[in-house]
RNA sequence: GGGCGGCUAGCUCAGUUGGUUAGAGCGUCUGGUUUACACCCAGAAGGUCACAGGUUCGAAUCCUGUGCCGCCCA
């Protein structure tokens, strides 16, 4: 089987894509006794939109599967769907126009599935057609009735070892999605707002002027706060004031966090404004005069303003307190000025409210959480800082109930004095609301009130490692404990990082993975702010950018392989921006490899490796010692998830040192056998073999379509892998290591940019003949050119080498152990000169046709004197090749010629 | 305000434990080519390695400081 003139990307991706799934190629096998390579994939949060990031990072993964697999390990390579939790019921009210809360319960439930799984059929289609290399057989999804069991298993396990526990305590809440949730899920978004000065009044009747964003909050005013050193304002300390509408006392305390600087230096204290309230209220024990409602509304306490929401309020209040003469001044706070807390869920401001959650405790393990992290090898090493940083400033446990509807039940009950009856580990995965305990603790069950609410998605996608090894199934897989890897994106580190180290940890005190490895997000280039040349980036909108990244979109441009390569560009861990143009660029290298493997196929057709061992020459050597290295740097790299140095140093070897120049340097001895003698022809051959086959490994893992198709083509034969996916990698071939060889090899590669040099700066063609070319150098050098003076003279036309001590018109260009001296063939370069003079009267000629320079003809004419006709008649194809033409005359009559600048010279053409 | 990362050719980025003349691709310029490939080949131009100090025989690389950009956390 040969190859087509072009590589038909489109249907060789998809050929291969049936093959390899039909063939089980990718199959995990739980009970081999090779060595286990595991990845802890992402699973995707069914938020709708595919996005170009997905593709980058997962690409990335996806690589290291498949070099993995081809090191002869048993790769686990699973995909996952994190599809339950608020992300997906946020998705499934926007697309039903549906609000879960207003729906019964098991009916929005039963919406939810049906969303997400159309949108899990569109995760995998994208991945399949990029080629991954997953065992969908071990795909789970995070709320399939196995992941509830495992998800119900974890959590039980933490209550019998009282890592969890339920608490009332202030709460992050979202009056939107009316659920608490986890520090983790706060976005900072910054936000203009005003700052309102007002007045309280104290007993005596003195103004106590403070600042506020939120004057909705006064209703729900606690104390006041002076800095104990604030010489202006400390004589108030100890002294009620007076709430303005509201009415109320509070005591005015003296605590260092209340800056002199900030505002008027007294800052009022309220049931909750931020996370400073909290600690106020704590540390002082202050009372609780909450003021909204769960679902964001001002409740009782607020008066005449109770039933307006908090937003509405703030007007409301603002306006009065300006009619009565409270606010003296108001300030606009930019926008940049001022950090709100939003939740990243829906993107509504954050409150605090006392609620009563489940809670997993990690405050109190902070030391132990850093120190699992450390455990773990992160790449680049430094996010593992970044990990360390978050544990450090951890000041909530992790809040893992929330008032929801899709996601995994909390599997317990409440007996009426308080006391917490699990469900049974055999009656996973139970729904409390449905189900009763096995165990019911000696209570009446009809007496026993089922827990409603469910548990975070974090908390079920924390538990993926524990997920891909069926923790406590019949199935359970004891190798993937821990997993070798995680890969994920820097932005989750603080979240779906962390919680799974926390999750491991508290369950099996050990890490849930060896590696974890962090890549970086994609961003654009802005094209308007370029132009600036200040060359600003800025991150993909989904909402401006619309569908250019859509990855569907760009797969049917480009193609799989090209986007895989490209989504390997850049450091690990560092953003990368999307660009076009270095896609297409990556088009073009395949294309060269598709040619490059044309051309050895013409070869190697029949050639059979194993007939007899080569006798490889300097070059051979040479070519196969410096792939040596490569396959070195390449694993040094991998080794390191550096998949960019690794693919950079296969990509130079191959289009410099295989293509431009190994390539070239054969092809008199590939085409002339009887001139190059048979075994120098077989040992070209051997060699030629032997490098493609191994850089169509190495390329293999990064793109794995035409690489394959390469390989079923050309290697079938000989070679008995099923697939080039599941072959080995090249070794290391110690018979090239020759440094002899790698120095003849170097000095020739020199000699030969600088005939070429020559060449150039004289305007000849490369392939203009030499008559003899003198060197200048050693004897060392002398005897290593020696070896291979043969392809020298191949690759640079030359006729004739010598050495000498001297030279009489040396090159102007040397390198440190050559000069040269070059004497051209006097009848070529005449020739040259003459087709010189002939090719702008073709081009005119054309042009007067109405014809481009470069389009085809069939015939050039030439009218010449005797000499100069037996010149060109020596080498008719350098006429044939200027004018483009089928065919080339001379000397016919009746034709009428235009005249060249060169007296005796004329030239026609025929179309 | 704290932490982290970055700043290298017109653009996108490499640059190993400090070591000759700092590299690649794209772009530009000059040439070339029909027995793999114009998605090609050869050659050239183009850099005060953000800035300022310091260590060193020697610094893009190590140290200190400054500026700008980005991210994370307050």
């Amino acid at each position: 089987m040969s190859l087509d003139n072009k590589y038909a990307a489109n249907d060789a991706e998809q050929k291969w894509q049936k093959f390899w799934e039909e063939k089980e190629i990718f199959k995990y096998d739980k009970d081999s006794s090779k060595e286990a390579y595991s990845i802890d994939t992402p699973p995707p949060t069914v938020s709708g939109k595919l996005h170009i990031g997905h593709v980058f990072s997962y690409t990335q993964t996806e690589i290291v599967a498949r070099y993995q697999r081809m090191l002869g390990k048993n790769v686990m390579y699973p995909f996952g769907f994190d599809d339950n939790g608020l992300p997906t019921e946020i998705l499934t009210e926007r697309e039903k126009g549906v609000k879960g809360s207003e729906l019964p319960r098991a009916e929005f439930v039963k919406m939810c599935e049906e969303v997400s799984s159309k949108y899990r059929i569109q995760f995998k289609e994208l991945w399949q057609s990029l080629g991954f290399s997953c065992d969908w057989d071990s795909a789970y999804s995070t709320i399939s009735a196995s992941s509830q069991r495992i998800s119900q298993r974890s959590f039980l396990d933490l209550l019998e070892k009282k890592h969890v526990e339920y608490k009332g305590m202030p709460t992050l809440w979202c009056t939107k999605c009316q659920t608490s949730f986890a520090q983790a899920e706060v976005d900072d978004v910054n936000k203009g707002t005003i700052f309102n000065y007002l007045n309280f009044k104290s007993e005596g009747g003195e103004d106590i002027p403070i600042a506020t964003t939120r004057p909705e909050l006064l209703a729900g005013c606690v104390s006041m706060f002076i800095h104990p050193e604030n010489e202006k304002y400390k004589h108030l300390i100890g002294q009620d004031a007076i709430v303005p509408l509201f009415g109320h006392k509070v005591k005015v305390i003296a605590d260092e966090k209340a800056d002199p600087e900030k505002g008027t230096g007294i800052v009022m204290c309220c049931t909750y404004g931020d996370v400073t309230d909290i600690d106020w209220w704590r540390e002082h024990k202050l009372e609780t005069k909450v003021c909204f409602t769960n679902e964001g509304r001002m409740n009782e306490r607020a008066g005449e303003f109770e039933g307006l929401t908090i937003e509405e309020a703030r007007k409301a209040i603002t306006e009065k307190l300006k009619e009565e003469g409270y606010i003296f001044k108001q300030e606009d706070l930019a926008a940049e000025g001022r950090v709100v807390n939003t939740h990243e869920r829906c993107g509504a401001p954050v409150e605090y409210l006392p609620t009563k959650q489940w809670f997993i405790k990690v405050v109190d393990k902070k030391e132990e959480l850093i120190k699992q992290g450390e455990k773990v090898n992160w790449y680049p090493t430094y996010m593992g800082k970044r990990y360390r940083d978050w544990v450090e400033n951890l000041g909530w446990d992790w809040a893992i109930s929330r008032q929801r509807y899709f996601g995994v039940p909390i599997p317990i009950w409440y007996a009426p004095d308080g006391t917490v009856v699990p469900a049974s580990p055999e009656q996973l995965p139970v729904n409390p609301l449905v189900d009763k305990p096995l165990d019911c603790k000696g209570y009446n069950p009809e007496d026993l009130i089922p827990e409603a609410d469910v548990l975070d998605t974090w908390a079920t996608s924390s538990s993926s490692p524990q997920l891909n090894a069926r923790w406590g199934e019949e199935d359970e897989d004891p190798n993937l404990k821990p997993m070798s890897m995680r890969p994920q994106a820097h932005d989750i580190i603080r979240t779906w990082a962390f919680y799974t180290i926390v999750k491991a940890y508290l369950h099996f005190d050990e890490v849930p993975w060896k590696d974890a490895a962090i890549s970086g997000h994609v961003i654009k280039r802005d094209v308007q702010v370029e132009t600036d040349s200040s060359g600003r980036k800025s991150k993909i909108s989904k909402s401006k950018d619309g569908d250019k990244y859509s990855p569907i979109k760009i797969i049917e441009r480009f193609g799989a392989d090209p986007i895989r390569y490209w989504a390997c560009s850049g450091t690990l861990g560092t953003d990368i921006a999307f660009d076009e143009e270095e896609i297409g660029g990556v088009s073009k290298l395949l294309t060269k490899l598709w040619n490059s493997s044309r051309f050895a196929d013409s070869f190697l057709e029949g050639f059979n490796p194993n007939e007899k061992a080569p006798k490889l020459e300097a070059i051979d050597k040479w070519a196969l010692g410096r792939f040596n290295k490569v396959i070195a740097a390449y694993h040094k790299a991998f080794d390191k998830y550096e998949f960019f140095p690794a693919r950079n140093e296969l990509e130079k070897f191959f289009w410099s040192t295989f293509c431009d120049n190994y390539l070239e340097l054969i092809k008199d001895r590939l085409w002339k056998p009887e001139v190059a003698g048979q075994d120098s022809n077989y040992a070209a051959k051997w060699t030629l073999y032997h490098l493609l086959l191994g850089q169509l490994k190495l390329f293999a893992p990064y793109v794995p379509h035409i690489t394959e198709e390469i390989y079923q083509s050309m290697y079938k034969g000989n070679e008995t892998d099923e697939s080039i996916h599941i072959s080995s990698f090249p070794e290391v071939l110690e018979e090239a290591n020759d440094a002899a060889s790698d120095k003849a090899g170097n000095l020739l590669i020199e000699l030969v940019t600088l005939m070429r040099t020559y060449k150039s700066k004289h305007n000849y063609s490369v392939k203009l003949a030499v008559d003899t070319l003198t060197i200048k150098c050693s004897d060392e050098v002398k005897a290593a050119v020696e070896l291979v003076s043969k392809d020298l003279k191949a690759i640079t036309k030359t006729a004739n080498i010598s050495f000498a001590d001297s030279l009489e018109t040396p090159f102007e260009d040397k390198t440190e152990e050559i000069e040269i001296q070059v004497k051209m063939d006097e009848a070529a370069v005449f020739r040259t000169e003459l087709v010189a003079n002939i090719k702008p009267i073709i081009t005119k000629l054309k042009q007067g046709l109405g014809l481009k320079s470069k389009t085809p003809i069939a015939k050039v004419i030439v009218q010449a004197t005797p000499e100069f006709t037996e010149y060109l008649t020596a080498e008719p194809t350098q006429i044939t090749a200027a004018g483009r033409a089928e065919n080339v005359e001379f000397n016919v009559d009746g034709i009428e010629y235009t005249a060249t600048e060169k007296d005796g010279l004329a030239v026609a053409i025929v179309q």
